[in-house]
DNA sequence: ATATTTCGGTTGCAAAAGCAACGAAAGGGT
DNA sequence: ACCCTTTCGTTGCTTTTGCAACCGAAATAT
């Protein structure tokens, strides 16, 4: 429990709770821990979704698949982020998005209605926890922003570009989560052609990289 | 006052809030309405963000300029409708995107520290409006998903497809908020190579359009 | 160690998309 | 009514992208 605290209490939505806030949550929330294997599927598209998924191991991958095959990749969670908060919170009767462990995983899942309505115990720490859950779904808004911001530009070479700016941040080097066929279904293009694109560019002088590690060359 | 509760009473934000509510709430939220022409810059990228503005009549516009002139349209935000409180929910220094009046608009700003932290007045449905903020920004965020989607689609018929299918709802008939050069600009193409494509589409028996009407054929 | 699968770069070709320019039609203002 | 601007379809051309296939290297399993 005081495990599960410490790997979850850096996440948004547990600003400002103390550990003993969380316990008595725990309790009145219906929580549980499941583990998953890699690849294992935690949410398949078209379920119903109404819990909040907490990473607290591995990582897990937001996908969606064509009804032609073709998947592409909205988005990877880690350590301590959370996922599925969007989806609860307008309460959407069927999920849009398949769920899948990006490799073994623990996951903690809390029923999104024990966090949003207030509980019979009347416990103190509620609102805190909705004004957290705010702050949660509006970062997730941001990142989706982010993510239209990739997809909006109109050359794999200007996606990739902008993909890069936001995985950097202020560092030059930076690793990304995925390896080339993922990276490709994130920004949504074929994968030998941003393959071609990688070696231009670096040809240019404009990158380097190596397996999932970029740099970008001023 | 009355009139504009009328308008906004049915946006997300203000379920089971009542009329009398709304003008305490007003009353300690420094709320104002401001008036815009058409193309009125309303919030220019880079200013910070600490409003949620609402629609009270007209039409205000998302956008965002590229570095080298070329606009991309975000999304399109009509009467009762809100925008803003993704990046005021984030506390976002410095708004990535510009809002513009696409025709002669009223728009009516909230400050957003007033509705997230509970004011000195303590007034009563502060939580309420916290709890409807999470739904809005809930919302919002599906939206976003929706625009990842459409952008997802590798050919131009496809994002169009896509598009039309959230646009349409059930219906076959339906309009869309942008002439050819702003839709293209929203589902992220170049208008002549969209024009072309519909022609083809409309060939083929697909689709039928005139103006800003589509019909989708069976 | 060997077999098998995954990964990633490359190539050639076909399809799609971007770009620039043009012109007709529609719309708006004086 | 006339002029000027905006809108939108069209065309020819170039560039980019997708696709299928292949191969060697690396990783994984047996």
């Amino acid at each position: 429990m005081r495990q599960i605290f410490e790997i979850v209490k850096d996440n948004l939505l547990f600003t400002d709770i103390s550990f003993s806030d969380f316990e008595q949550m725990l309790d009145c929330m219906t929580a549980k821990v499941a583990k998953y294997g890699k690849d294992e599927i935690i949410l398949l598209s078209g379920d119903t979704i109404d819990f909040v998924g907490l990473v607290l191991s591995g990582s897990v991958r937001i996908i969606k698949e064509d009804f032609e095959g073709r998947t592409t990749i909205y988005d990877e969670v880690g350590v301590s982020e959370a996922f599925g908060e969007v989806f609860a919170c307008v309460e959407a009767a069927h999920s849009p998005v398949t769920i899948v462990s990006a490799e073994a995983s623990e996951i903690l899942f809390i029923d999104y209605r024990k966090i949003i309505s207030y509980c019979s115990n009347a416990c103190p720490f509620h609102s805190q926890l909705i004004a957290n859950m705010l702050k949660l779904v509006a970062r997730k808004a941001q990142m989706l922003n982010q993510k239209i911001e990739i997809l909006s530009q109109r050359t794999i070479r200007d996606k990739l570009m902008c993909y890069f700016n936001f995985e950097r941040g202020a560092a030059t080097k930076f690793k990304v989560p995925y390896n080339r066929g993922e990276m490709a279904d994130y920004v949504c293009v074929d994968r030998s052609a941003m393959s071609k694109e990688l070696s231009k560019m670096r040809d240019e002088g404009l990158i380097e990289y190596f397996k999932n590690e970029f740099e970008i060359l001023q």
